[in-house]
DNA sequence: ATTCGATGTGAACCGTGGTTCAGTATCTTG
DNA sequence: CAAGATACTGAACCACGGTTCACATCGAAT
């Protein structure tokens, strides 16, 4: 007769996957994706590597995986702030100071979803996770537009400036040193949202002006 | 008696040096660093791949050249509008829009410069790029607010926004399709220009309230 | 013309890390 | 418990692309 696969056996693979993709998910929140190798994850997982593939079709699609788990976790407190009942100012707000404190707290984690690099897969998977941010911000942008807490803007161009401005800020090159960011972080991001809020507020003002300029 | 490099010799050694620069220029200008491999490279510069390592000592060194050439003449652009005897406002604006246009006219070049995933050698030319970028900016901002045309702020915060705002609104996932950009792009760079400019002029406002809010 | 160092060549080499697969252990059914 | 199927193992395999090196060629000095 066919083989039939137990309840218990099915729990047991279960497990397997949960503990390959925890494997993967701390190895990637300690050293980001360039520290998932297959040799690495199936160690820490306590399996061997040919196993992963019985699990995975391939290391892309194991990463892609985990990568989905990591960022819907942060979409989704974004979007429960978004969806929230407030003014969209009071949202703009705190979506703004979530999001830069969660990348401040989490800086490995923020690195490896927003600016570490990896390759097309998973660039793919960040391109998504981006654009959310995108459409999160946006929301909020017209929602402020529509009931006239922001002036007219083009709500796509501001939530892409706002969405490059807070990583580039708290993560790289251009941010503070990470000890900095420990003692004073709280400012940094107070004075980021408030570049954000400035300029989705005052765009329009600006944009007036030079409409006027343009029609005079 | 002893080997003399003649003048001529000379001469054909610095044009396969450039050969090389221009061939591997040209493959990053069309496909990014990734498309620049040593084998391509010497194809494209006319010379066997043995070749290259006669006068680099490895890829990393080829790239990082090459990224050094292209990167200086987009700064030494921004650095002279930054040099100019305009108000701050003013030059704020035209390294902002220069930035900018330069950035869509040659969208690749920028995406290689500034956000194709590159291995540690290259990111820390990049890194080094955007910290020049960061210190253009907050170095006009600082111009600026001491001479009263913006609020206090913090510049080096506000010039890291800048510089993510710029290139995320224009490049990568969250800017707006290339043939959009095609025929509109004047008006995404204006409005992109718009927005910093408000975060920049803006910030000091908000600043001020909440100060005036905490000392309540 | 000859010699010798500098320069050029490109096929072979090698390190890295993902992937496979023949062998073994474990499970399900009759 | 035997038999057949499924799951696990890890050493071997392979692809990729940078790097090397034995050999050929060229140019300068005598």
């Amino acid at each position: 007769m066919a083989y039939r696969r137990t309840d218990n056996v099915a729990a047991r693979l279960a497990d397997n996957r949960r503990a390959i993709l925890n494997a993967a998910r701390d190895l990637v929140a300690e050293g980001g994706f360039a520290a998932a190798q297959m040799t690495e994850v199936a160690r820490k997982a306590g399996v061997a590597t040919g196993t992963l593939y019985r699990y995975f079709p391939s290391k892309e699609e194991l990463c892609r995986q985990v990568f989905r788990e990591v960022s819907a976790r942060e979409m989704n407190v974004l979007a429960g702030i978004a969806a929230g009942k407030e003014t969209a100012t009071a949202r703009l707000n705190e979506v703004l100071r979530t999001f830069a404190g969660r990348a401040v707290r989490g800086r490995r984690l923020a690195y490896a979803l927003l600016a570490e690099p990896v390759d097309v897969g998973l660039a793919e998977e960040r391109a998504r996770f981006r654009r959310m941010h995108g459409e999160i911000f946006s929301g909020i942008l017209s929602d402020g537009v529509a009931a006239g807490e922001f002036p007219p803007l083009d709500v796509r161009i501001a939530a892409a400036c706002i969405a490059g401005a807070i990583p580039t800020a708290l993560i790289g090159p251009l941010a503070p040193e990470s000890h900095e960011l420990e003692e004073k972080g709280d400012s940094v991001i107070e004075e980021i949202v408030r570049f954000c809020l400035a300029g989705v507020e005052g765009a329009g003002a600006k944009k007036k002006m030079s409409e006027q300029r343009r029609s005079a």
